[in-house]
DNA sequence: TTGTATGCGTTATCAG
DNA sequence: CTGATAACGCATACAA
């Protein structure tokens, strides 16, 4: 069932049945019922190829991200894919698998299948040069980082001030009486970074002594992140380590330091980082750092209706990062 | 930059063009050479839409679900999306957002946008009228439900053995002694059916009475589930009811009851269900039933290419759960 | 307000 | 092995 039979059926011309799918207000309201009506009766829907052929757009934005198995790619991706419903978007969803090769691919694979915009998500910190080049070769479709950032032209970024929230934390730590405050991090995004930064900031501004041994990574490849993390300060404990303070870059992380800690039958503040029901499941529940994600995807969303519409969009928008209070440190 | 355009800079006809693109064997090697090279340097690609008008396939599928921030859907969509595009097909996503009248609505979406099938994740249980309506109708496109069961002609389902497992699972515990056994359940999914089903096996397998306050429901949109449950058996604990076994129809839900009994200073076995993060995020870390949702999706995918090979494909095929011991159970 | 004719970029058919 | 050309289904400029 084509437009043309659609037509015929209807009495009117091809050009007419167009007009009225796409709600052109140039039509007899009386040819607007009859094609209408038969449209119905043969449930006629248009050609997306044929349409996308005339209009180079076919409403699909495509969502990159490493894993979508992630809990925090996973709330991101379903938050953008609610907004972008609600306008009329589709989704096509493209999971790189952490190496930093295939995004390169992707990109182009995307852009090959003409989506209007092109969402980032959870995506490597360096200024990927392959992306640059991307950016200079013909293919350009607006590109959008959530929690994340890159220099470039062309590109717009959406994150949260991770660095100034964990700093800030450090300090308030300090203040409390904290003086071995461990911190662990495991992959190596921008996000990631920006908290390092923020620890090492803040012992820096607290007057303290960075100490190696209390910087703990976890390769983000093990079988059991927190497993991992919690062996690790078992071991810590054991060997009589001072620790009096843990922040994480994710709540994995804290909740196996936490399980550590409990085990050794201890005591002192932790904090994750994303609030995620990780924070919840664990005991004592864990404060957590929320990065405000489903706000920074409601702004990459406008971001790209801005950029659709040829308004110039602002290319670094910074949202702040809140404190959700649990068990495992209160604020006074 | 078009075909046309590459034909002329190679010196040969669009036709030999597109046999170079498409891998067809009848071209010179010197032609095809030739052809390669220009397009490389043009960064050429093919026009999807254009080609999609032609042969009615994009080698993309659709996915269906309710809400990929949920870990059990991100887990599935996860798992499917690395299997279809090792095999070279994009995924569209869709998140209907747990409204069964839309998943309608979105099956149409997905096949006016030509897909080649149509997988969903997380489908309610009942025999959708309008499910059956689209089958009916003139878009058929093959559909295929992971870890649930529709018994409709043309839909292909790849499930797990819940009902049994749970079955089986109450009847140990019996053997174990338990006497008055917990059930929690939330969604009213296929797969939570199963559940709740086995569940009610093993009791009257083993000749207990079933006992309604001793079966739990826990609203899916509250706020928080975990706290939800925690608070019902909170309550259930103070009120002196009498519980020495918990099972769940998710890990979640087994996490509040398991620190609702933490709390309350007693112990007792607890199985969650669904094998998540969540169960080795709690102390004691939960026993849980492993849906081998990986497993499911390999042969869902499987199917998938049998049906479009035009193979005819087992349209319901079912794997066996596995129960992941930890420390709230676990087998002599 | 309506219809005709043309083009979008490929693939498929057929003749060479 | 190659090339010309007709589809594919729709949107749109232009003519009426």
């Amino acid at each position: 069932m084509n437009i043309k039979e659609i037509a015929k059926l209807a009495g009117v011309s091809v050009a007419t049945v167009s007009r009225v799918i796409n709600n052109n207000p140039n039509v007899s309201s009386a040819s607007k019922e009859k094609v209408l009506s038969v449209m119905a009766e043969n449930n006629y829907t248009p050609n997306l190829f044929a349409r996308g052929l005339n209009t180079k757009s076919i409403n699909t934005v495509g969502i990159l991200c490493p894993d979508i198995g992630d809990v925090n790619h996973a709330r991101t991706v379903s938050s953008l894919e609610h907004s972008l419903r609600d306008r009329g978007y589709d989704v096509l969803l493209c999971c790189t698998g952490r190496q930093s090769k295939s995004t390169h691919e992707y990109l182009h694979l995307l852009s090959d299948k003409r989506v209007d915009a092109i969402f980032m998500v959870g995506c490597a910190g360096e200024e990927d040069p392959e992306l640059s080049e991307y950016q200079k070769s013909g293919k350009r479709v607006p590109l959008i980082i959530v929690n994340g950032y890159l220099d470039l032209p062309g590109v717009y970024c959406v994150l949260c001030d991770e660095r100034t929230a964990m700093c800030d934390m450090v300090k308030e730590l300090f203040e409390r009486g904290c003086r071995n405050m461990a911190f662990i991090e495991d992959s190596d995004t921008y996000s990631a970074y920006q908290k390092r930064q923020g620890f090492l900031d803040g012992i820096k501004l607290c007057g303290l002594a960075p100490n190696p041994k209390l910087h703990i990574r976890i390769d983000p490849f093990v079988q059991s992140e927190l497993f991992c993390t919690k062996s690790i300060f078992s071991q810590l404990f054991e060997a009589g380590e001072r620790i009096d303070a843990i922040l994480a870059a994710d709540d994995i992380l804290a909740v196996g330091a936490l399980q550590a800690m409990v085990q050794a039958g201890r005591s002192f503040p932790i904090i994750g980082f994303n609030n995620s029901e990780h924070a919840v499941c664990c005991t004592p529940a864990l404060t957590s750092m929320d990065n405000r994600i489903d706000v920074q995807c409601n702004i990459a969303v406008e971001t790209m209706l801005d950029i659709l519409q040829g308004k110039d969009a602002i290319d670094k928008l910074v949202v702040s990062a809140k404190l959700e209070e649990r068990e495992t440190y209160r604020r006074e």
